[in-house]
RNA sequence: GCGAGUGUAGCUCAGUUGGUUAGAGCACCGGAUUGUGGUUCCGGGGGUCGUGGGUUCAAAUCCCAUCACUCGCCCCA
């Protein structure tokens, strides 16, 4: 029988992994409803025009790495490679509400046909947060100040670098990209082919390009600066203000562009230098033309999300191991009857809040290492003698020591050890 | 999608210029100890050497293909 793999890009999450998952999943939901943005979800699929429409015909994502199938009835389905489309479509729907601004976070898994590497998998999981309908830079500060949060409460903040950038209005963005584009021309020669491509297709995915020889060529190219309207500025203006205000250190970086087509004015990433190529640990922007292009009404904002993955092996890296589960109690029966009552015994320890653990099988000896592979902090021993005199021994599998204990009393007894989850 | 590297037990790895029944440590299971765990001692189970093909008297070892992982490009979180 040949040992099936997973897919290809796939992950088990044992254990100890899916507690690295859940401390930042945590985390985040935590500190985001601190700041009001409840939880919700969406569906892990949706029609593929709902990421077909707002993602760009010439991004990445649409044209080669999108899971798409037909269903049963004919329908075109894609698994969804990020979340914040298939937000926009719920709540263009009413799905989650007319009140405005709409915040919410959001935790689960996404999915892109690439090619894996560490931190890059085919199946991953984000989390994220959304605020729509607020075109304020207030918005865009809070949403940052946010993420920030997120990455100082996972001990990280200081393996990370934020840098932001305005992608600015249409208006402006249109006029920046016709002199990038005429300055990208006249020394077309010297673009490598990709840049080449992208210079017809997305001009601005030229700019972070890591091409030698593209690095020359941008370095005397225009900025967007020159080309910002008075508003475009002004919002960039109180963005970098508010962030300032706050404390949260950034570097302007004018060639941080995104890879999806519904960004606009604030584009920001979080990135790390500990984790190799894959560097982006949180990252977003504003997006106001996002719910219109969807058939919306015209509705501005602003959202991010972060790479669960990516985090939690920078917490690992940086901060070391996430706390382990509580310690549990051991129940150490010896004989049908006693294992009869210690049935009963469990659940009532179980009920009354501790972690507890049944030995199923072996002698005493067997039964204590057992306890002890199972991280127990005590085990309560149920055997013969015990049963006759309606007592348990509880022994201390740290120190030894032992006490017997009527029966009753065993939940005082086992009082100081830690509760269990 | 492109380039490079790696694949031997559950894990980490050794395995000589191709040469007999492929090894170690850790982990696992049992016993020493049918009422006392962690330490120790003794024993045991586990491998189609990633998979498929080829070369050869003979392949873990050489060749080809393929799959997976790792790193870079690309992309992004």
């Amino acid at each position: 029988m040949r040992r099936i793999q997973p897919v290809r890009g796939t992950h088990d999450l044992a254990a100890d992994e899916m507690r690295r998952h859940r401390h930042v999943i945590e985390h985040a939901r935590t500190l985001a409803a601190r700041y009001g943005f409840a939880e919700v979800a969406t569906p892990i699929f949706e029609f593929s025009d709902v990421f077909r429409r707002t993602l760009g015909d010439t991004s990445d994502i649409v044209t080669k790495e999108m899971y798409t199938f037909t269903d049963r009835s004919g329908a075109e389905i894609t698994l969804r490679p990020e979340n914040t489309a298939g937000v926009a479509r719920a709540v263009i729907g009413g799905n989650f509400g007319e009140r405005r601004p709409f915040k919410c976070f959001y935790a689960g898994p996404m999915f892109r046909y690439e090619r894996p590497q560490k931190g890059r998998l085919r199946q991953f999981h984000q989390i994220g947060v959304e605020l729509i309908g607020a075109a304020e830079p207030l918005a865009d500060i809070e949403v940052i100040a946010l993420g920030a949060h997120l990455l100082e409460a996972l001990g990280v903040l200081d393996q990370v670098t934020l840098e932001i950038n305005t992608l600015a209005d249409e208006a402006s963005r249109r006029a920046y990209r016709a002199a990038l584009v005429a300055h990208l021309e006249a020394h077309e020669d010297a673009l490598s082919e990709e840049s080449r491509q992208r210079l017809k297709r997305n001009p601005l995915r030229v700019l972070d390009s890591k091409d030698e020889g593209d690095k020359a060529v941008l370095a005397d190219a225009p900025a967007i600066d020159a080309h910002l309207s008075a508003e475009a500025a002004a919002f960039f203006d109180g963005v970098c203000q508010g962030l300032s205000a706050l404390d949260i250190a950034f570097t302007r970086n004018p060639r941080l562009v995104r890879g999806l087509d519904y960004y606009c004015h604030t584009a920001f990433e979080f990135t790390t230098e500990a984790l190799g190529a894959q560097g982006a640990v949180l990252a977003g922007g504003r997006y106001d033309g996002l719910v219109e292009t969807m058939g919306g009404p015209a509705t501005p904002g602003v959202g991010w999300a972060g790479g669960i993955e990516r985090l939690a092996a920078l917490v690992e890296e940086t901060v070391g191991a996430v706390a382990a589960a509580p310690r549990p109690i051991a129940i150490v029966p010896l004989g049908t009857r006693a294992e009869a009552a210690a049935l009963g015994l469990a659940q009532r320890l179980r009920r009354e809040g501790l972690a507890v653990e049944m030995t199923y099988r072996g002698s005493l000896s067997k039964r204590l290492k057992r306890a002890d592979q199972a991280r127990a902090a005590a085990a309560v021993i149920l055997g013969d003698d015990e049963m006759e005199r309606g007592v348990a021994t509880v022994r201390d599998l740290d120190s030894g020591a032992q006490v017997e204990a009527p029966e009753a009393e065993l939940g005082t007894h086992l009082a100081r050890y830690a509760p269990g989850p």
